[in-house]
DNA sequence: AAGAAAAACAACCGCCGACTG
DNA sequence: GCAGTCGGCGGTTGTTTTTCT
């Protein structure tokens, strides 16, 4: 058996390889890897031939980077649960456990690095986001203020058209007044929807609460370091 | 434009628990 | 009860890609 070890491919799979497995999975379903090299004509492990299916060729998986959301996930579940990934990626359809785990080293795990090079890091990263973030709600803006004066200038021409006059405000048909007092108008249940609604609205009020812990941040990194989740957490944004 | 650094991704390794003969 | 096998998990390392200076 040991003899046999080193005749094991180890490395990058090849397209071919891939092929090889996919449709060995097909024909004789998941599990039973030892067999799988023999049957399939793989010189890989068990293991290997498992990993690569788990982590890249099942079908179901997710492409894509990890979005807003599904890190907040991450982030509430390992604070519940710690490194336990698999655990984790359960909650995450599409997800595996590898990307979950690379994502976390890569984004929250900052064992080993100096407060004071936090902090600087976080300055930068804060500042570029904050950047982009305000470019977005200009250019937002812009837009939103290009569409009311194209919607402006359609009902005035119509209401010229019509000969029609507005003696008193109330008379004043909704979408004008919104374009000419928009602020006046914002009931309860848009802050509702702000709160529990789309993900664009979520992102602002997450947004909003960030860039406050700025503040926080920067002061408790001068004294001394934050562990575990929250530093985490906060050093990522 | 080029080199360095950081981030992202892929794969391997060792350990452990469940199962089986 | 025990040894061997198998599958799964988490840690780690190596490679590639992207971003920064």
């Amino acid at each position: 058996m040991e003899e046999q070890v080193g005749l094991w491919r180890k490395g990058p799979w090849t397209a071919e390889e891939d092929r090889l497995l996919i449709k060995h999975v097909k024909v004789h379903g998941e599990g039973r890897w030892n067999s799988v090299a023999r049957l399939a004509g793989l010189k890989r492990n068990a293991k290997s031939c498992r990993l690569r299916w788990v982590n890249y060729l099942r079908p179901d998986l997710k492409r894509g980077k990890i979005t807003p959301h599904e890190e907040r996930i991450i982030l509430d579940l390992h604070a519940r649960w710690g490194n336990r990934w698999s655990t984790i990626a359960r909650s995450l359809p599409g997800r595996t456990d590898n990307e979950i785990k690379n994502y976390w080293r890569t984004h929250f795990n900052n064992k080993g690095k100096t407060c004071l090079e936090d902090s600087i890091k976080l300055k930068a990263r804060l500042l570029k986001r904050q950047q982009f973030h305000q470019e977005q709600q200009k250019q937002l803006q812009l837009q939103k203020n290009d569409e009311d004066m194209k919607k402006l200038m359609l009902l005035l021409e119509e209401s010229e058209n019509n000969k029609l006059v507005w003696p008193q405000q109330d008379m004043v048909p909704q979408e004008i007044q919104n374009l000419f007092y928009p602020t006046m108008f914002v009931d309860d249940s848009d802050h509702q929807q702000a709160n529990t609604g789309n993900s664009m609205n979520e992102d602002f009020v997450l947004w909003d609460g960030l860039w406050n812990l700025e503040n926080v941040v920067l002061d408790v990194t001068t004294k001394g370091c934050v562990r575990g989740l929250d530093m985490a957490a906060m050093s990522y944004y």
